[in-house]
DNA sequence: TGTTAAACGAGACGGTACGTCACGTCTTCGC
DNA sequence: GCGAAGACGTGACGTACCGTCTCGTTTAACA
């Protein structure tokens, strides 16, 4: 999660393992405070009760930093198992977006996604750490489905894995555009109705 | 599309032209070269010739003069008359990717979507410069699509509007998650494969 | 404090002797309430009712418009004929203490002398507007004190007017110094012993 | 001399006390090419070879910097012992007079006396600073004159303070205005001839 | 149990960019 | 055709953070 340690230190004080808590946690009150732009590593660093150079030894920046600090707010997704794909999707859906809606995430996201269009490092911590973390739902969510019977097995592991990522990036993309780019509230209506499309679009069958 | 001029000033020298125009291209070559996050104004004057005063009279700081110059971007969007709603959204798609492929496009919209998380004038100016201004490619295709009866006359003009949201959240979203955070190619096929799932969602039927 | 004459003349330029003068004064008000340093020729301009372009057509800068604000100030220094000659360079004293009292006074005069220590046409104008407009003062107070019998006539022009600069000198700064330096008031007590000491020196006499 | 350090820091890195003497130094070297009006921070800070940041961290502005600066010069003023107070005082007048000569001290002296006309706490500073540090001279002046029988005894202490007040102001005066507003050269024969009304002013008694 | 070497807090350092201000010049238009 | 209004290029201001660099001080693993 956090910033290589190069070799495993043999001699010297080791480093506080509570230091990179406070750290991570202090990063995520600044953000819901000031917001991305006007966070300052000087005040995560007071605010934690550490020292800067304390900070700087274990992050190379702002952007690794809040990518770490912003990653574990999306560790608590969960597919609920509701009996019906189009309830599952929904249900992820709605709880993506309660995590969206939070300022901690929606101000340090976007923004370390915008400088990982300049920076190929940071690009591959935010796959790394976020988004191939978080694919796993879709996974999931495809095996249970068609366990179920709502979607036929896979023959061809390429196109599948194909429409995996496709359906990843509708889920999310749709999403993220509809909370920070139109900032309109996810309701249960819109993620029912994204989820009717979606599943239509999928298997060309309207669920019940 | 630029900083408002409050009164139109009766006396004193105008404003001139020219500099709102060479700042804008000034800004873009900025976004290409430096990224968002290292864009300085003054290296926009610099470039733009222009004094860093003049450029401050007429923008309150680097968030909307990102805004202006990416919004014209934006502008040269048509919905190409493909013979099919699925080809028409394929073409739409495509283009919106060239575009969003550009660096100064990339790194300078989702910054100052980040910043717009937490500023509600900023948002203002980028749904009213860039969101709504192409929400109209959608009213377009609806039109189309039901003159040549793929798509059912719309009853209810409030629903109607909703779904054209709905898709147009869904089409931008896609594409943008795609481009930016899984940072892979928006390729024919992907395309092809994108305006398939979301025709057979809207209509039950799949395109020829 | 601008001419807004009821029925000003529409022909001529009745107004460009007015401007002179309003210019003048609102140099001094703002000397006073700002002090050197902070006073700009635009708030000048500003509070004279005259733009900008008018004020530069007629000064060259800061320097010389505020020498000739303070200028006029001293013109208003006269010798008093109070029946002897220490009484008289007391009464000098005095006057041009309750001047050199003025914010307006102050504040400008020492500022322009700094100036002019890197500034040699700034100098001269000081010495022309200011110096050597009142060094007449030295001039009749010998006369007067010459022909009352307190001092002997000169013989040697040359060595008459050394020495007429040197008390010039000597009651210009020790009044200036006492009252910017050392920032303590010349009162009439300070201004009795100064007038003792600079006329026993004078003399050898010992006023009465 | 310089910026009070509020308290003599226990902890973190220490100040540089080479930093201090460069920026002194290189405040003089600016304020002889430059002068007062034109010198400016960033140029000082990049002669000394250091930061502006370190430069505003040690002094609250250019006023303050300069009196340090400037009254280094002073300290080497040293009261001759030529025998006779006569010809002490003129030693001092022309020592001080060869400062004043000096550019660095020319340009910044008068500028910080002049905006201390509206600032307190700079006036103290210059008191402290420059003004109280070299009235030692008057009062060694006079121990020695007492010694040697050229002056009486003081009686009252109040009286003596106020007198030594009195003749600073008249020899300091004197020679500031000489130089800077009469702007003529302090000779060896002005000085002469003002030490003897002084003298001549002070005690009735012609030097011989 | 004492040594020792790294981690720690504090904060000064050389930098860069900020956004503002005043400068002195230049248009433009109205009286 | 002068003068008010004000935009312009220029350059310094003083501030805020950056990321690095001393300092003197813990502190845990090792010897």
């Amino acid at each position: 999660m956090q910033s290589r340690s190069p070799a495993p230190r043999a001699t010297g004080r080791p480093r506080s393992a509570a230091a990179d808590a406070a750290i991570l946690e202090a990063t995520r009150a600044a953000l819901v405070e000031l917001g991305w732009s006007k966070l300052t590593l000087g005040d995560v660093a007071t605010r934690a009760g550490v020292a800067k150079t304390t900070l700087y030894r274990r992050w190379a920046g702002k952007n690794e930093l809040v990518v770490d600090a912003v990653a574990e707010l999306f560790d608590e997704l969960r597919l609920p198992d509701s009996g019906s794909l189009a309830a599952d999707i929904q249900g992820v859906v709605l709880q993506f977006a309660a995590i969206l809606d939070r300022p901690e995430a929606k101000s340090g996201l976007m923004a370390v996604i915008a400088e990982a269009t300049r920076d190929d490092a940071l690009r591959a911590r935010i796959r790394a750490s976020i988004v191939d973390r978080q694919k796993r739902l879709v996974l999931e969510g495809r095996v249970r489905a068609q366990a179920r019977g709502e979607l036929p097995a896979e023959e061809d592991p390429v196109s599948a894995s194909r429409t995996a990522d496709l359906i990843f990036d509708m889920v999310a993309g749709a999403v993220v555009h509809r909370t920070l780019v139109s900032a309109e509230p996810v309701t249960e209506d819109w993620a029912r109705g994204f989820a009717q499309i979606l599943l239509l679009g999928l298997t060309g069958t309207r669920p019940a």
